[in-house]
DNA sequence: CCAGACGTTGTT
DNA sequence: GTCTGG
DNA sequence: CCAGACGTTGTT
DNA sequence: GTCTGG
């Protein structure tokens, strides 16, 4: 699954250009971004072709919910059933967006205990989680824009640490995934395959990352396996 | 008909 | 909102 | 995802 | 054990 992420050398007009949307102003270095946050996302604009940069509460609220205390379960969805799920089936058909990161964490169980991977692309490149969104209005009208990430079958350098990974697009996915007209099942799920192990890179970081409060540099920094 | 769930991960 | 279980 | 709280009465 | 907060 995926629980926390990074999005750190990312200056706005990069992530811009990279991923085509109108420039969001305060994108600050973050080592450990954690459910419940506002992360960074791209998606469609209503009614246009434009692609929008827009901060999403991570932890879907289904727009039927009478509790937004559901957000703090839904930080995932099964790639495998996402479209099925009454939770996500509608946002699946009609908001999908992408949630920008440049690595995530996985704890890897050893016995009683869990150690931290940081797993990121060897060249560095920030990327796109797969990703839902849903807009859910409170009693008093507040709207609160929440979303979710979608998880598969690990790759050759996650089925070590982990039995679930996040889904993590190919560029050219990008279109597709977002275009809100596009709602053939399979074509749509033909998008969600788990991303190639031979770009990535998977190492083990220090414990300071359980702490959600904990952001900051060292929570990247490799650690020796003996020292694991 | 109404009531209650609606999810993932991980654990057993 | 929609489906399942009683 | 992990960490930390999980309670009341009464005081400041 | 389970829920909330980050």
């Amino acid at each position: 699954m995926c629980g926390r992420y990074t999005l750190k050398t990312t200056p706005a007009a990069v992530m811009a250009d990279q991923f085509h949307f109108e420039e969001l102003s305060d994108l600050t270095p973050r080592y450990n971004i954690a459910p419940s946050q506002a992360v960074v996302s791209v998606r469609m604009n209503s009614g246009s072709t434009s692609r929008e940069g827009v901060m999403l509460k991570w932890g879907l609220i289904p727009f039927w919910a009478k509790d937004p205390a559901m957000g703090m379960k839904l930080i995932n969805a099964r790639a495998e059933t996402v479209a099925e799920k009454p939770s996500f089936r509608k946002a699946f058909r009609q908001r999908r967006c992408l949630v920008l990161a440049d690595g995530f964490y996985e704890w890897q169980k050893e016995g009683q205990t869990k150690q931290p991977y940081y797993i990121r692309m060897k060249d560095e490149r920030p990327f796109a989680f797969a990703g839902l969104w849903e807009h859910w209005t409170d009693a008093e009208g507040n709207v609160l824009e929440t979303c979710a990430l979608l998880t598969t079958e690990p790759n050759e350098i996650m089925t070590p640490i982990h039995h679930r990974m996040p889904v993590i697009l190919n560029p050219n996915a990008y279109d597709p995934w977002l275009d809100p007209t596009l709602h053939d099942v399979s074509r749509l799920t033909t998008l969600l395959q788990s991303y190639p192990a031979e770009e990535m890179m998977a190492n083990p970081v220090s414990r300071l990352v359980n702490n959600a409060r904990f952001d900051d540099p060292r929570c990247i920094e490799p650690l020796a396996e003996q020292e694991a």
